[in-house]
RNA sequence: GGAAGCGUGGCUGAGUGGACGAAAGCAGCAGUUUCGAAAACUGCCGUGUCAGCAAUGGCACCGGAGGUUCGAAUCCUCCCGCUUCCGCCA
């Protein structure tokens, strides 16, 4: 969330920066409600002034009967006005935690997806001499995947993964994880489930009517989305020494998604699933050095990618497709054959102080003084669309298809090639 | 899941319903002393929020939420967490 007084002193900035990020949020109400507000917490303050000085005076035992009525009159008034706080207080609330971060000068102004602005490109779509095939195809072939029996079992949208599929997947969390190690990042494996304060502080809504997130029924838990869900939570309402900083964390996590109403084509196979493992990259830095790990983040996520031998490019999330917590965004995306497209396979996000304020995590300077740090996520795999990405531009002439090479050593015998298997 | 105990500032730890935003100690900061340091001594030393340019002032905060009362760290209810014991279990 914003802080109230920047949006108080920057109304115009803030309204022109909703409105780019296609969020509609009443500016106008906000700061009627902030004044309202302003104004109870002086009037209750007062009442609460008076009542103290009359306690003061009941301990000499002296007038009991007068300042006992006075007190009970004291007492009605902060009644009234009580309810009346808070109920402006919970209107204030909902309202404050809508408004979106403000975008950094640099990110693309556009209205959604396709006016997000490419600017780096590593290799290109892949070219084949025979009719490629989707993942979806490809993997039930080599019986690497079994969607029939997950939609059995789970419903739509659930899958279980087979034989060299099962490798393939631990393979690349290997891989992710080896990449991070190596960059000295602090691994982790999170909880799947976090608390709904949680999800509300790191700027997930639960409970909400697009929800987007599972709820566990008659508790505040929900299943996680992505580990940026409890990586975020890890420092609540805590001081981080500035020497300290910045932390960098690599969390595995299992992430559950909705996807409510997100069908068809471009939603085929793998690319759109309700639960899939990923390795997530975390950091919480000094507010002067968040820019600088962002960039630091989306080139480790092209060195992994690199990795995998596809073909991928990086794109700059514009204003209208950035969400809520980021002041930018980039995305990776990879060739697939199955869409003929570029798919999105990480992301990252540098939420600058925005997570941090809602979480209430600060920075304590060499000086003494303390201010909100800043939050960053990306992702470092997500195996079900690194999946994808190897898949379809692996695959052979007859089904089979080639392993990247850096993912080899974890596959039994340093497997190449998946091939059908002889019936 | 059952039983008991506990939850107070950065830490340790007092606190009969009015003296308490809270003793004391440690740590920290500043100073005296010293060539410098240690020790000793002196002073300062929580957070949030609202008003204010500021100095400063108001209010709130003793795990959390309610309640009783003119008045709650203290009494009551519920919740959460921790510790120990029992049960169950990968």
């Amino acid at each position: 969330m914003l802080d109230i007084k920047f949006v108080r002193e920057n109304k115009d900035t803030v309204k022109k920066n909703c409105e780019l990020r296609n969020i509609k949020c009443d500016i106008d109400r906000l700061l009627e409600l902030d004044g309202k507000r302003r104004k109870l917490i002086a009037e209750i303050g007062n009442l609460k002034e008076k009542k103290n000085e009359i306690n003061e005076k009941m301990k000499s035992g002296e007038g009991r009967e007068s300042l006992i009525a006075e007190g009970k009159t004291l007492k009605e008034g902060l009644e009234k006005l009580e309810p009346e706080f808070e109920e402006i207080e919970k209107e204030y609330k909902k309202l404050i935690i809508q408004v979106p971060n403000i975008s950094h000068p640099d990110s693309p102004i556009g209205k959604d997806d396709s006016e997000n602005k490419e600017i780096e490109r590593y290799g290109e779509p892949s070219k084949f001499d025979f009719e490629p095939k989707g993942h979806e195809e490809l993997m039930k072939e080599l019986d690497l995947i079994d969607f029939e029996r997950g939609a059995k079992v789970a419903g739509a949208k659930f899958y279980f993964l087979k034989n060299e599929g099962v490798l393939l997947e631990q393979a690349l969390i290997n891989y992710a994880l080896d990449v991070c190690l190596e960059e000295k990042f602090t691994p982790f494996t999170t909880p799947d489930l976090a608390k709904d304060s949680v999800l509300l502080g790191t700027g997930y809504n639960p409970r909400g009517p697009e929800q987007q997130i599972y709820s566990v029924e008659n508790t505040d838990l929900s299943l996680v989305a992505t580990a940026e869900i409890p990586m975020g939570g890890y420092h609540m309402d805590e001081i981080i020494e500035e020497n300290n900083l910045p932390l960098k964390y690599v969390a595995l996590s299992h992430c559950f998604r909705t996807e409510a109403g997100s069908y068809g084509r471009h939603s085929a196979g793998l690319y759109r699933v309700h639960q899939f493992s990923k390795v997530e990259m975390f950091a919480y830095t000094l507010p002067e050095k968040s820019e600088e790990m962002h960039t630091y983040f989306k080139d480790l996520e092209i060195k992994i990618f690199k990795g995998l031998s596809v073909p991928f490019r990086v794109v700059d999330i514009c204003t209208g497709d950035l969400g809520g917590p980021a002041q930018r965004k980039y995305d990776l995306e990879a060739w697939m054959t199955s869409r003929n497209d570029w798919g999105e396979v990480t992301s990252t996000s540098d939420t600058t102080d925005y997570q941090a304020r809602r979480l209430n995590i600060k920075v304590k300077r060499v000086d003494g003084k303390k201010e909100f740090l800043h939050m960053l996520n990306g992702t470092a795999i997500a195996t079900s669309r690194a999946l994808i990405a190897i898949i379809e531009n692996g695959q052979q002439a007859d089904g089979s298809v080639v392993i990247p090479e850096v993912l080899r050593k974890w596959m039994p015998g340093n497997l190449e090639i998946i091939k059908a298997k002889e019936s």
